[in-house]
DNA sequence: AGCCTTTGACCAGCG
DNA sequence: TCGCTGGTCAAAGGC
């Protein structure tokens, strides 16, 4: 099944999804599921970044849509730096240049209601500049208790739970033969806070603005037009680094991705004949719910 | 000392 | 029942 265009903003696909091995495609947005789910961000080179709404949604989209309110006004691609080192590793940081978006995409109905929470993915960020080998960047600590090859041995697929006391979230986690990320399956629930501000601190001291909008942890009961009203603008991406985007839904029914055919439109209009970007409408894409 | 990763062994589900 | 596969356990060692 491939991934169907529903509606909503330009330059964007949602829908059910399948099929993650069907055609890369750009855009990314995605509603994250209530209790678990997959986020796989991809690029046409055929590298793939995957992160899970906790990844994303809570700490780091949450951030960026911040930082990206703040672009708005001043351009300043240091606060996406930021952000985006609080996805990689703890020892990454990576410069990006960024130029806002003029419009907002518009919600399609379908993913709206499906929960309330939202998720702010990162795209175009340069194959190199992402490597979530470190689970805990999402804010929880994790403790990687296993590793497997899974079958056929392209990716290694490796086992975390969650370190807090009572807590009986886990991560599938498979990486590609380079150590990038390719899927992440999440399982369960969180039944705590994040647990370490420190660690976001570790990160490039973000855990402020983390706390700006994400002071609840309870996201469900936080409504769409909050998120709206916290994150205006979104970013658009480096054009060179089409995203893809599948969030799989492992324990529920509904399965769900992003892509566009306009996106991919959009995204070759930015990139030049020789593969580089356009540095003006190069760089990360922030789109909310 | 505590927490983490690594890794081989073990277990359960399935055909 | 057996073998395969994915997931988990737990000892060992590192930081």
């Amino acid at each position: 099944v491939r991934p169907a265009l529903m509606g909503g903003g330009e330059g964007l696909w949602w829908g059910p999804y399948l099929d993650v091995d069907a055609a890369p495609f750009s855009g990314a947005w995605v509603t994250p599921p209530p209790l678990s789910g997959t986020v796989l961000l991809g690029y046409p080179q055929g590298n793939f970044e995957t992160f899970h709404e906790q990844d994303l949604a809570l700490p780091t989209a949450q951030v960026v849509h911040s930082k990206c309110s703040m672009l708005d006004q001043a351009v300043n691609p240091s606060f996406i730096r930021v952000a985006t080192s609080a996805l990689t590793s703890q020892h990454a940081s990576y410069p990006v240049n960024v130029t806002p978006l003029p419009e907002v995409p518009t919600l399609p109905p379908q993913l709206s209601s499906v929960n309330a929470e939202s998720t702010c993915v990162l795209q175009g960020l340069p194959s190199s500049s992402i490597t979530l080998d470190r689970p805990a960047v999402d804010g929880y600590n994790w403790r990687k208790y296993g590793q497997k090859a899974v079958k056929g041995g392209e990716y290694p697929k490796s086992y975390y739970k969650c370190t807090h006391r009572d807590c009986l979230v886990r991560k599938n986690v498979e990486h590609s033969a380079d150590g990038r990320i390719v899927q992440i399956i999440y399982r369960g629930q969180h039944t705590h806070e994040r647990s370490s501000k420190r660690r976001f601190k570790d990160y490039g001291g973000i855990s402020e603005d983390l706390d700006d909008f994400s002071g609840s942890t309870d996201t469900s009961v936080r409504s769409q037009s909050d998120y709206q009203d916290y994150c205006r603008k979104p970013i658009i991406s480096n054009g060179d680094m089409v995203g893809r985007l599948v969030e799989k839904i492992q324990d529920g029914d509904e399965q769900f991705a992003g892509s566009s055919d306009t996106q991919e439109e959009h995204d070759a209009e930015v990139r030049t004949d020789d593969g580089a970007v356009d540095d003006a409408s190069a760089n990360e894409r922030c789109l909310l719910q």
